[in-house]
RNA sequence: AGGGGAGUCGCCAAGUGGUAAGGCAUCGGAUUUUGAUUCCGACAUUCGCAGGUUCGAUCCCUGCCUCCCCUGCCA
């Protein structure tokens, strides 16, 4: 961890780090070009921001460019809407790509034409078996396929029959052009694999033009080849597939059609413990309303994360530090929330607010000081100061009261002092309870010479929030927990539906009383409560012009008592 | 079972034929008007297991074990 790029990031090393560096110093390539290739098909998460900062990083690094590319061939499942969030949220994890966003689906008339040219060189044929009888003449893990009855037709016949597939000449699904390699391979996807298949869609950028549609293996090492691409990182999933990918783009770098090879490169996924990262599971807690939507603040969307209050920098220091390899891992959340935190640390102004209130009763109030100038940083001069005022009566969170100490206690107690948070000592003398035995309040002195400095002869070692009540604003804050009771939900030992391991308390909405200056904060400003932890004002629903103040905990504070 | 991968501290993760980086977590201790931060210190005689090669192996060889991925006209 030693180097730096522009994001100020340190960088570990990994293999293929190594594997650049290497192709650097040989020459094999003189700069790199990554790639980040989303299907707009969903919202990004974590694992994503691993993929992002990795390729974006890489490029950042050695000086070299990174596209974004929407891998766009399958109509069926993609939307604008998507394509929007996912531009939106790399731009706000801190990353540009080079020039202008990419299409796979740029590439559709190349692709096509590369087609034409793998039938015309009996490579590829159109055939007519349908999905059924496709899945039976492939074989199986142990068994080799067969060949399909269709594979040795004639290159003209295959010629005429692809061109009146694009011309919607057959129905959805009666035919499919596929590359002719080997029926018996042990790797499922060389056994011809599927290159183009019949769907009327209408597609987010071609909208009607085509009614075939390439498939990802074909679209993809082509289209990194079209850019230039020299490393191309994906997931551990599509090592099995590297084969095809090399096949595809050798034979045409063979005839001269591509002129560059890009070297696919595979590391392991990101898995977070206590969460779910699989679109078709986010897309179900979304649809059944488990959560309330994509960028709710439990979810591992990015999207999420940040109306969490998660910050870019955090998020690109925990991908940094998860590293990359080809190790299967699930992280700890720890690991993740030490990163947001130690990114907040510097960032949050400091405030005082009170979730459960106990009131306190300042009996020689009269004779104090009644406002005082404190600092939103103890080590940040430059985060500002606010100014605090006091009462005669506030409130304390109840947690900070016992009426007889326990061992270790350093908060207040009857008869004993403690420091209210840049303001005086107070003392503990009397207790005020209902007929219930219930403590309704305290009734505390104040030590007038302890303003900014400490009593004399003795030790105030406690140190407690809180909030001059007729100054303080009333807020909505609403409190997470991870969204599921077990570390894998989906992968629960006794097969049970992830769903079934919601945690029940995953959100919890209360009310805080805070100090008046959160009244010039702005939507998604995060601010330390202090004591307790980091908040961040809903981007959505804070609203200080109409007294709508809404926050998200973002992340607890590190608790050494206990 | 066929193919492809992975196994280094509770969780990530470097590393190399020469005697195990770092981070998170944890545990001590110092400072502190946040039990926060900061700062010190501790934390794998050991690298899935068993053999072999070697002066010497976590790194090389052999065998075994465990886990992950692959039988979409998804990506």
């Amino acid at each position: 961890m030693n180097k730096v790029n522009n994001n100020d990031l340190p960088v570990a090393n990994n293999f293929i780090r190594n594997i650049i560096t290497e192709d650097l110093k040989t020459g094999k390539h003189t700069n790199i070009i990554t790639r980040f290739p989303p299907e707009p098909n969903g919202y990004l998460h974590v694992g994503h921001a691993k993929s992002i900062c990795l390729n974006f990083g890489l490029a950042q690094e050695f000086k070299g460019k990174c596209n974004l590319r929407f891998d766009d061939t399958n109509p069926e499942k993609e939307s604008e809407e998507y394509v929007k969030s996912i531009e939106e949220t790399i731009k706000w994890l801190g990353f540009n790509w080079d020039g202008e966003v990419k299409h796979a689906s740029d590439y559709f008339d190349k692709l096509y034409e590369f087609a034409v040219y793998f039938i015309k060189q009996d490579l590829a044929y159109v055939c007519d078996l349908s999905a059924f009888e496709m899945r039976e003449y492939r074989g199986n893990l142990t068994e080799a396929g067969k060949n399909s009855p269709y594979r040795t037709r004639s290159i003209e016949e295959n010629l005429t029959l692809f061109q009146a597939m694009k011309n919607g000449e057959f129905a959805d699904g009666s035919k499919t052009l596929r590359l002719k390699i080997d029926m018996s391979s042990p790797n499922i996807n060389l056994r011809d694999p599927v290159i183009y298949r019949i769907k009327r869609a209408s597609h987010i950028r071609t909208g009607d033009k085509w009614c075939i549609y390439p498939m990802y293996d074909y679209t993809h090492s082509i289209s990194d080849a079209l850019e230039n691409i020299t490393h191309s990182c994906c997931t551990l999933e599509f090592e099995d597939h590297r084969p095809l990918y090399d096949w595809v783009i050798s034979h045409l770098v063979t005839a001269g059609l591509l002129n560059s090879h890009p070297r696919q490169i595979e590391f392991s996924r990101l898995a977070l413990q206590y969460t779910v990262t699989s679109k078709r599971k986010l897309n179900e807690l979304v649809q059944l309303g488990l959560v309330s939507g994509w960028d709710d603040p439990r979810m591992p969307t990015l999207v999420g994360m940040r109306r969490k209050g998660y910050i870019a920098s955090g998020i690109r220091l925990f991908a940094t530090r998860c590293g990359v390899s080809k190790s299967p891992n699930i992280v700890d959340v720890p690991f993740l929330e030490s990163a947001i935190r130690e990114e907040l640390e510097s960032k949050a102004p400091r405030i005082m607010a009170v979730f459960d209130p106990l009131k306190v009763v300042l009996t020689n109030f009269d004779q104090g000081a009644t406002s005082r100038n404190a600092s939103f940083h103890p080590q940040c001069d430059e985060l500002g100061e606010r100014l605090v005022e006091l009462s005669q009566e506030i409130y304390i969170d109840q947690s900070d009261f016992l009426i007889d100490a326990i061992p270790g206690w350093q908060r207040l107690v009857l008869g004993g002092e403690v420091r209210l948070r840049h303001s005086y000592v107070i003392k503990c003398h009397e207790v005020i309870k209902n007929r219930a035995g219930e403590i309704l309040e305290l009734r505390c002195s104040i030590d007038l010479n302890t303003l900014g400095k400490n009593p004399e002869g003795r030790k105030v070692k406690g140190v407690i929030h809180w909030v001059s009540i007729p100054h303080a604003v009333k807020a909505n804050v609403r409190l997470y927990e991870q969204l599921f009771t077990e570390v894998q939900p989906d992968n629960a030992e006794d097969g049970r539906d992830f769903k079934e391991f919601i945690n029940p308390n995953s959100l919890k909405e209360v009310s805080a009383f805070i100090e008046p200056a959160i009244k010039t904060a702005k939507p998604e400003q995060v601010f330390q409560f202090e004591r307790v932890g980091y908040f961040v004002a809903d981007m959505k629903d804070f609203n200080a012009t109409n007294n709508q103040f809404v926050f998200n905990k973002t992340v607890s504070l590190k608790d050494g008592w206990k």
